[in-house]
DNA sequence: CGGCGCGTTGAGTTGGATCAATGTGTGTGG
DNA sequence: CCACACACATTGATCCAACTCAACGCGCCG
């Protein structure tokens, strides 16, 4: 029997991604078909309308997946970290932009291949499922907050979620992956709302704003209490 | 071998729903799990929260899934029609509330014995990923409403994607299945903001709004190009 | 007839956008 | 090393789209 190649025994991602799920022997396979690519930041990886060409495991870095109006106006619908999937299976062409906010490795698979991948072993179709529905609900989630929050209540619900994603227990510091203009994408406000809500966070003593993108919870409680969902 | 039985031979969604996919004896599986229920206007299957007990085939009807916020605002996120799919597989607890808008008419599955089908018949859980990930797409394109389009593009939008939901072509008069504050619940606005953004598309020519619910769509063209999405 | 749910319309308010200026850190070339 | 440009962030002033509050019209039902 083949050992898992190097590339998957090193793997980051490997329990945490699809990945996690699986037997080395099923591993194995999408190790056969897939490849690793390096992204520099800023550099996009598909486009909205391209031919859906790809599906890909992030290994590491941060990217974004947005949509945007005939007119230009963009809003970023999903965040991609480490361990995360991306790619649009059984469509002929995508739906999003793609685009690597920092430098950022992929475990890249070419999408008939990963669909064939996904008939022969139900283990990975059944992880894909479950991670499609996980990622249904988030979206879902996002849509009360798009539509019935104001720009505090985001904000605040903003930086426990990426503090929850980078597993922040303690009041540490911790560096936003992103912008202001992107956070602004993310919660479909402008750059300047955006900061004017965080200078209110750091006033309250919510947050403390050290230095460019570091964060730190100075009182969990309250600022859930403020973003008003728990 | 066992002949399909009389409510999925005479089911009216058989082409539509999930079962479409399904050859007969497929069906029998979903059949022989399945029950029929019809629904009051106005009651709700499961409340966010409770236990995710059942998934469903809407036969007739609509449905609303919402979210809501500590405090009550309600946001609705996602419209159900005869043929969707509704419920949340591998979830113990559903994170939605599920309201009958209309009278309506389901084939529920107890949700462990729907898993044990997925289980069982590759071609069922291949469907529902699809539909899952069609229901993410949908849910994308939302935000971008949400987050970035004003009441005027959303409320055109919203009255064309019903339009092609109720596969109307020509300009002939449907009637909208939600009230005036329950297209604000989709669209994230207030009930006067969707009344007054349909007088302006009266008033320009745009739509037709005869009586109550009824709509025609007077200009497709002009509608599409105001709603700012092909 | 009166009450009630639903929709429309008007008047006033406001939260967040827009426009504009200034600050801050970083890299680059003289 | 400084001067400068540049991207990013903050802050202020103003504006306006959508919300809020309120009145009223319409159809429906008891």
């Amino acid at each position: 029997m083949l050992a898992t190649s190097d590339r998957c025994a090193e793997c980051a991602v490997r329990d945490v991604s699809l990945c996690a799920g699986l037997a080395d022997h099923e591993l194995e396979v999408l190790n056969s078909i897939g490849h690793r690519k390096t992204i520099p930041s800023g550099q996009v990886i598909a486009w909205e309308g391209d031919d859906s060409a790809v599906c890909a495991n992030v290994v590491s870095g941060v990217l974004k997946a947005t949509n945007s109006t005939l007119d230009g106006r963009e809003q970023i619908v999903g965040l991609l970290f480490a361990g995360d999937f991306l790619g649009q299976p059984f469509r002929d062409t995508t739906t999003l932009t793609i685009t690597a906010l920092s430098d950022a490795e992929l475990c890249i698979y070419p999408r008939r291949r990963f669909e064939q991948a996904l008939t022969d072993h139900a283990k990975l179709e059944r992880l894909l499922l479950q991670r499609t529905l996980a990622s249904l609900d988030n979206a879902q989630v996002a849509l009360l907050s798009l539509g019935r929050r104001n720009a505090g209540e985001r904000v605040a619900g903003f930086l426990l979620e990426i503090a929850a994603r980078a597993h922040i227990c303690a009041d540490a510091v911790f560096i936003l992956p992103l912008s202001r203009g992107q956070i602004a994408d993310v919660l479909g406000m402008t750059i300047e709302t955006v900061s004017r809500q965080l200078t209110l966070l750091k006033s309250a003593g919510l947050v403390a704003l050290p230095h460019g993108r570091e964060v730190a919870i100075l009182d969990r409680k309250r600022l859930e209490a403020f973003a008003g969902n728990p």
